[in-house]
DNA sequence: CAATAAATAATTTGATCATATTCTGTGCAA
DNA sequence: TTGCACAGAATATGATCAAATTATTTATTG
């Protein structure tokens, strides 16, 4: 019988990529309590999956650390002490600066075009107050500059540091608004465009140091 | 009825972290060839375990860069291009010292006594030319610096750097062997002792620099 | 007698496996 | 070259067993 399921949409993904995917996104956008247990059955009821592909995304996201696997073989979404900020914040301090750095000396006027289009989307989220998808738009433009690097490796480490800040940033916003939150794209932006990459790194370097103060304030 | 599984062991660890372990290391120590194809199947019958544990391994490993996992849904270990060293090298660079820096802030007399004795059967290996045994006791002396700087976002991000050019590492010894190598840690272990920081920060820098030059020119 | 502690039962959750299904690539025939 | 069938491998489910947590009951003590 013929896979119907894939009718319109990509590549018919294996279930657990599906998961992960699914689950990523509820740690990274704040839909988890830090603390908060997360339990196999519970996940495969809520995703309606069964419980190996399930298995196989906590495996996969625990290795990221956006889990933690207790001695009680149980997993659950850890608090980000002060100290573990610190240690997030040295590392995005030296990693999203080089991507940005790379990214600028190969950017093309249509990558800066979609980056324009998703600051402007996420100015309006600011202005509409919209918490969740501030959050969702901000990481995807920081996504998308660390994709334009075509630095796999580095990509990968600076996307894996979202996982772990993710659910802190939630409550930041929970608790403040997004009212108080002053967009610092446009800086990088400009340096984009004028194709600087020093200029676009020391403008993505405040955008961190910015957003980890955020958090260091939020989770205080 | 009594657990017998555990006699003598720790504490009865589930098979999928058993798997996850072993494979971990086969791949660090080079027991597979970059590009090389793993099979599901083919670690359950070598690793005698079912396929579900050897699933979650796999994903694990996957998330941490130390396996890939491609569009035809195989698995593989992925073979390290010189601008993906580039990158593990950039990022090693900010990492070990800073780790180091932190270890040496708060390191025992202990902990220093511990070091010398591996250090000593680094040596050891080096001198017999017992490749395996060197890459297995180098990676441990990192690993355990690590380990006494308190870091875990930081530690986890670097240990996961050594699944990247592991497979390689073990290529360059098989071919020059281990004569050529110099052992760097020799003025690390002097900077612990005397309490200074930043001269560990900067002799363990050495080491890395040195380590990946090694593998740029083992690879090219 | 009330309150706390210990023991036990019930329920939930995790771990593993056997099995059925689906997918991918390859070889063969038209 | 195109289509079809087959083999090997990955995927996914549900069943089963073990471990842990929670709830309940019983015992003990002030």
């Amino acid at each position: 019988m013929m896979n119907l399921d894939k009718t319109l949409s990509a590549a018919a993904l294996p279930v657990h990529e599906i998961v992960y995917q699914d689950l990523r996104a509820l740690i990274l956008f704040g839909e988890f309590i830090p603390g908060e247990a997360v339990t196999i059955q519970g996940l495969a009821t809520r995703l309606s999956a069964g419980l190996t592909p399930v298995r196989e995304a906590i495996r996969r996201l625990t290795a990221e650390g956006a889990l933690s696997f207790n001695d009680n073989r149980r997993v659950c979404v850890p608090t980000l002490s002060l100290k573990d900020l610190e240690d997030v914040s040295f590392a995005r301090q030296f990693l999203e600066p080089k991507l940005i750095f790379m990214a600028a000396q190969q950017v093309t006027a249509q990558d800066i075009a979609a980056l324009i289009t998703l600051d402007s989307a996420l100015d309006q989220a600011i202005f509409r107050g919209d918490a969740p998808m501030y959050l969702r738009l901000n990481y995807q433009f920081h996504h998308q500059l660390y994709q334009l690097a075509r630095a796999p490796i580095l990509s990968a480490l600076t996307d894996g540091l979202w996982l772990r800040f993710g659910p802190s940033l939630r409550i930041v916003c929970g608790r403040l608004g997004t009212l108080h939150l002053v967009d610092q794209h446009k800086e990088t932006l400009l340096a984009l465009k004028a194709g600087d990459p020093q200029a676009a790194s020391d403008a993505i370097l405040q955008d961190v140091l910015q957003g980890m103060e955020q958090i260091r304030f939020g989770i205080a």
